[in-house]
DNA sequence: GCAAAGCTATATTTTGAAATATAGATTAAT
DNA sequence: ATTAATCTATATTTCAAAATATAGCTTTGC
């Protein structure tokens, strides 16, 4: 591994480095509080071969804006759970009609698109947490903006 | 007033004529729970001349979405509020940009407009529950479908 | 006229989501 | 090796949002 090599690992936001204790620390909540975000899923750790969670930066600043969520504008879990399912997750994967008829992730959307059982085929082999619907829900205090800039694009 | 009249002040589901206690019979709460969401910003009834809240049959219908969102998807009345402040009101108005730069629910949006004090020239000679902002969300566990309909057609 | 219902405002109670604690086992670090 | 941290699972506690209750006054309807 060159020099270039170490500074992109360093510089990878997404990449899984601290232990639930630190990120629970850095987030300034309990070890719990985290596994309950996780059961909840509002987040996705990464996990090491002994099962063991992982935090990467990008997970440590969604958990941030959960907390903003609660503390700032007083959600619970259900309704950032509710705020982050907004997500068109269809059309950010570009799903047919015919993956959209068989998913229920299109169907229902009553809960996040990684927390939902049956996927569509577009998604089946795919790890949640490497999803740009996943992803860019980071901020889900600024869903409203995540939107309008998705459906401009559209 | 011919029999035309009539059935049209009948049929329309804007007319406001359920006192509160009738109200709160319909839903299934106490009269108390209704002025509270009133306060919370999530409906707008009518008033009487002496200031009396009057709900429309459209008014039913949205707190009856509103207990759903509490009942079954375990929303809070904030995560509600959050939910209902997803509509791009500025889209819907069709306001510039220099309305847009004037107005606080375009800026801040963490409430619905309808709950913004400062509103731009567009909205401030309207009465918010006249208003299709307002009005579309009557469905708000439906946001997700109501916001793509939206920007598909826009 | 008067009882019933509504008004605002405030205070109190309830209740369940969220946090904390406990237990017993495994893994990591020094 | 031994201590500290993590794991899952369950039980308990906390606390504030939501509901209920009270008070004094006004309006409505019979």
């Amino acid at each position: 591994m060159n020099a270039t090599d170490i500074k992109e690992r360093l510089s990878d936001k997404t990449r899984p480095v601290f232990a639930i204790g630190v990120a629970a620390d850095l987030v300034g909540v309990s070890v719990h509080t985290l596994r309950m975000y996780e059961t909840e899923g509002l987040i996705i750790p990464q996990r090491t071969k002994s099962k063991r969670r992982l935090y990467s930066q990008t997970d440590i600043e969604r958990l941030q804006c959960i907390r903003v969520m609660i503390e700032d504008r007083g959600f619970n879990l259900a309704g950032i759970k509710g705020m982050m399912s907004m997500a068109p997750c269809w059309e950010i994967k570009g799903c047919s009609e015919t993956d959209r008829a068989s998913c229920d992730a299109y169907k229902s959307s009553l809960e996040p698109c990684w927390m939902v059982k049956s996927k569509t085929s577009v998604c089946q082999d795919e790890a949640c947490s490497e999803c740009p619907v996943y992803r860019d829900v980071t901020t889900c205090h600024n869903m409203k903006s995540y939107l309008q800039e998705h459906w401009k694009n559209a």
